[in-house]
DNA sequence: AGTATTCTGTTGTCTATACAAGTTGTATAA
DNA sequence: TTATACAACTTGTATAGACAACAGAATACT
């Protein structure tokens, strides 16, 4: 069970970048200063960074260093990172409000198992989320963890209400990658009501599965998102 | 005008894996192989093949060897890959059919700028296409290409009816990577005729801009898609 | 026959080094 | 003041080698 050295370093930065501590639009260590910090070759260094952009955390350019990843035009959820991330990385202020849980709920009573494995958990955490961003509700989600190594989870709040800040930072659980389908549907009633639309309006529905650094733990999610006002971006 | 080693492999490889000269679901030579056909060393090697990961067209397993990718469940559209491999990939036969081009367009005549780069290009390749997927139509795609480093481009039939073959094996331009906006709409009255569906279904609008091999030379397309029958994946 | 072990080939991780090439600031010369 | 040249620092590319970890086949043993 030996996590490589990149890997920590990729963990370490993204934790320093997550909680502020490296400033957004800044620039990052030169890769030999990281050297001398983890007592690692360049190559090593390289390969945590270069990890780091396939996340979307920072931005490379040649001759300069490596630049913490700033604002965004359009949000950019079809990239990795958590909602909180994105909507302070947006120079918006998005909200989130809690319409239900964290509960747990048996395997059998989910609606969803479209990307649930088989041969999964019996028991998950779920969230019903409703996020906004400059007080217009944008996106109604979903999320289902599987209720394992998560002591506690349900009875402390969210770190800065951020789900994947507080798997990281609180039981170092780092959210990797991220698989999805992608589909345009009409709203039904509640999420119509939810977010302030008509019946039937085109909106998207995201179904996520998120892999970690945990072996065999996943994070799945169910996404309605209103793209009216806000586009939704990804990169590769 | 150097081209690195590394990318001169990689763009190899995927000639040869898209020629079909290696058989998809096969096996890639061995790293150690590579190195002696391309007198190189493993790492640079490594990263050639790593490109090819991101990019999607091979997968790679500890002990085993690099895999060419092979089909998908649900079309990877939201990958890098053109349309005919994604096709071809997921064992179902696609059908494009050209709606209008391929024909000139000046700059100020065409519709969609929101993308495309202020200090661009003059003329523009311009194509529509339907495509579909069993015989029921999935989507229009209106695609513009700068119109220069392509002599007698609208002259020839594609290659194989794909564009990203043309490019690279005709014009030995390589599409590396892509950024787009993603939205819910509302099929108008053409796009319902077209994909056979009611007028306002919600259908996908993608936005997309790709980079290729060739420094400022980018490719744009609009890609209405209809999610009914097939959901959009994509994988990170 | 069936099971465990060993061997071989593969990719994963890491070190150490070197030079190329882009960016920026500084000193110098016109 | 304005160029020009240079120096320092950055990331990009590439070599050469080592050992670890994994997969699958071959072998030896029971």
């Amino acid at each position: 069970m030996k996590i490589p050295l990149y890997r920590q370093i990729q963990i370490n930065l993204k934790e320093k970048i997550t909680s502020g501590q490296y400033e957004e639009g800044g620039l990052l260590p030169s890769e030999n200063d990281l050297c001398g910090e983890f007592s690692a070759t360049r190559m090593t260094v390289r390969q945590a960074l270069n990890e780091l952009v396939k996340e979307g955390y920072i931005t490379r350019q040649h001759g300069k260093g490596s630049t913490i990843s700033a604002s965004r035009k359009s949000l950019g959820l079809l990239s990795l990172k958590g909602w909180t991330e994105v909507v302070i990385a947006s120079d918006r202020h998005g909200k989130t409000f809690v319409l239900e849980g964290p509960i747990i709920k048996k395997l059998e009573d989910i609606a969803f198992k479209p990307l649930i494995d088989a041969e999964s958990h019996e028991e998950f955490i779920f969230f019903k989320r409703l996020r906004s961003v400059e007080d217009s509700p944008m996106m109604v989600e979903q999320t289902y963890i599987p209720n394992e190594n998560l002591p506690n989870f349900t009875e402390e709040p969210l770190l800065e209400g951020s789900l994947f800040r507080t798997l990281l930072i609180r039981y170092h659980i780092d959210v990797q990658s991220m698989t999805q389908e992608v589909r345009a549907v009409g709203a039904n009633k509640e999420i119509a009501n939810l977010l302030k639309i008509k019946l039937k309006s085109p909106i998207l529905h995201l179904l996520r599965k998120y892999k970690t650094s945990v072996e065999g733990f996943y994070l799945y999610s169910s996404i309605y998102c209103n793209t009216e006002k806000f586009a939704i971006s990804s990169f590769n």
